[in-house]
DNA sequence: TACTACAAACATACGCGAATGTATGTATAT
DNA sequence: ATATACATACATTCGCGTATGTTTGTAGTA
């Protein structure tokens, strides 16, 4: 038996890991605690010992995913582009092409788009996951406010109705790409699509 | 006890509303038999004579959902309109707003597009719910490849990046709104998103 | 440095409730 | 009279949480 410092924090990584995985598979509800202990190498009783219960895993595994997401997007905003709008455009293209390429990603996000219906147990984190989102869509709108004062938007043009567009067509990309990996063409067809979205922007 | 051929039917009617109430509430795999049961004034022995199982009633569900939505669609597509852009911006439009109206169809979508994550028992059902988006998204597309006959579209575009794109955008404000309903002002939101992203395809 | 005691880090075993499917009972329309 | 249209009763399974057992790192002591 292991039991260092570093071997438990393994462990604990190793849970997440598999929980991800079979969680983005089946669903929280779904998925059962013996079958993400065995997919981790260790018994239901390493899962309890480091989280009260399944839906503490989805909180953590929610953690891991958004707060990096976030201060990847306040970085990106740090940078005084001369045309913010190309910015967020590029943004969205190359997040979607890493996405391609970042299986664990692909799971997490997955998890968190479609397969968590945040109803019965899991409705406690509905407020979380909400006030995420709308943290992320008021950074996206900082990209609208910023072209608009430098006269890249026409006047009449709301940044909160701009950024609410762009938020459910990425959000739909999202879907459809992950509901069917191989029916989507992710990375020939993201930047079209994405580039035909902001064409609605010029002039 | 009732057990004439019209209440017998009724009672199946029942059993189904109850049911997308229920499932739209707390998906699938969390709704149990009884809870339906008990909302359709029923025991569990009616759904187990009318139905072989949950999934059964999913099944049903799904097909009176979608059937009617081809048809009208189809039905849409039989006008000869001048602008078959203008005329399937419309759609879309006079689509979400009466959504906003119908408690039912939002129960409804609620379950296939947000709640119905298809993994587990339900994966069997996930070919027929892609064969379903399909066809429709095939049904969108002669609204583009008519208006690019009609020279209402540039030589270069493709009808098939177009649709894909409109059905993007159409997937993601039904998600967003159907996921926060009070947070999103259906009402007086719909008609501005949709035209902000029509205006893409103007000249 | 070696020895001890304790607690960390799990594995194993147990009991429980909840949901499912089926088997059986029953009233009534036809 | 019989099959329909259910209601009721029963058995089984499955997953969860907890209680308990076991091993070993590590801190304290001398």
């Amino acid at each position: 038996m292991r039991r260092t410092k570093e071997d438990s924090e393994q462990t604990r990584e190793d849970i997440l890991n598999a929980s991800v995985r079979i969680f983005s598979e089946k669903g929280v509800s779904q998925a059962t605690l013996d079958e993400i202990a065995k997919a981790a190498n260790v018994t239901r009783g390493a899962i309890y010992w480091h989280f009260e219960n399944k839906f503490q895993i989805f909180e953590a595994l929610h953690d891991r995913l958004h707060q990096p997401f976030v201060s990847m997007i306040l970085q990106d905003l740090e940078k005084d582009h001369p045309e913010p709008l190309q910015q967020l455009r590029d943004l969205w293209i190359s997040l979607l092409l890493e996405l391609g390429e970042d299986e664990q990603k692909k799971q997490a996000l997955t998890l968190f788009v479609i397969k968590s219906d945040y109803s019965g147990e899991l409705a406690k984190y509905k407020d979380m996951h909400c006030s995420s989102k709308n943290e992320s869509m008021k950074l996206f709108q900082r990209y609208f406010e910023k072209a608009k004062k430098m006269g890249k938007l026409p006047e009449d043009a709301d940044p909160e109705i701009l950024t609410q567009a762009v938020h459910c067509f990425m959000k739909g990309i999202l879907f459809e790409y992950l509901n069917d990996q191989e029916g989507f063409d992710l990375k020939n067809r993201a930047p079209d699509l994405i580039n035909l979205f902001f064409k609605c922007f010029d002039q």
